[in-house]
DNA sequence: CTGATTTAATTCACATGTTAAGTAATTAAA
DNA sequence: TTTAATTACTTAACATGTGAATTAAATCAG
């Protein structure tokens, strides 16, 4: 029941769509760990004992500010990540506890194969460009904002 | 403030980043027409009189079931889509109201002048040989699922 | 034709995306 | 140094993502 047409915004769809397969890689492993992909985006993010403020941890995992502040939440009803006081008392600061360190040994063991599994089938030259181009779209949209 | 040592799941990131700078093209356009992203690919999947049932429309617009049903509660609601009655009474089948075609057609007049500038920006080869190549990774990895 | 199975949607429950408004702490200005 | 911005988060409210359970209709097996 091939595709349809063509659907003029194929440049969204395709990128929907490309998400989607590459998160199906990872949902369910992530899921069987008891958490979400944007949860494991800030496990990962915090790996190896690096201490966060919102802001920052919010830019490098791309999450809004707001979905941060639950996910941060959660986390820590979970005994995942911990804050840390910090000097500027707005900032709120977090790390991994240690059952979160070893949540995401134990976890990225089996995510660095899925990783591998992703560049065998597409490539690893492939995927390499394939980030470049999309850091490459991104810098060229933003530049004139 | 660069953008940190590097996370290894730059591909992840790379791709949340990109499509989080194209949609930023759009969302202020289409939210002033009183609707969201997602809204928007549903109403443009109908334009021109197409019906189609929720399955079709859900996998061409990349949404999944449960959002679609209210995404068209909605719309229907804002008396921008109909429901045509369809043989197989499992199925709902929609199209555009007259002022879905109406609201369509004037937002799409935009619409084409932020995709011809994301083509400008980043160069039409380019833009085609992103959509080829993303199209390409999803074909890879779901082929051995 | 009747009961079991499959299919198409919907509903639920919870997580996240998204914008706007609100709070508390820090910094800048008068 | 007292007040007016600014900054870093949080809350609120609503839309969507996601998986599981439910309902209604169509199809299949016997």
């Amino acid at each position: 029941m091939a595709d349809a047409p063509r659907y003029d915004d194929s440049q969204t769809i395709a990128h929907l769509r490309a998400r989607e397969a590459v998160t199906a890689q990872f949902r369910d492993h992530v899921a069987a760990g008891g958490m979400t992909l944007t949860q494991w985006r800030v496990i990962r993010a915090l790996a190896g004992g690096t201490e966060l403020d919102t802001t920052t941890l919010a830019h490098r995992c791309v999450i809004l500010a707001p979905s941060l502040t639950r996910i941060i939440k959660t986390l820590e009803g979970r005994g995942l990540i911990e804050k840390v006081p910090a000097r500027d008392r707005r900032q709120r600061v977090v790390r991994l506890t240690a059952d979160g360190e070893a949540m995401f040994t134990e976890m990225w063991a089996v995510s660095k194969t899925k990783y591998a599994a992703i560049e065998a089938a597409f490539g690893r030259a492939e995927m390499l460009d394939l980030v470049e181009t999309l850091i490459r779209l991104r810098a060229a949209l933003e530049e004139d904002v």
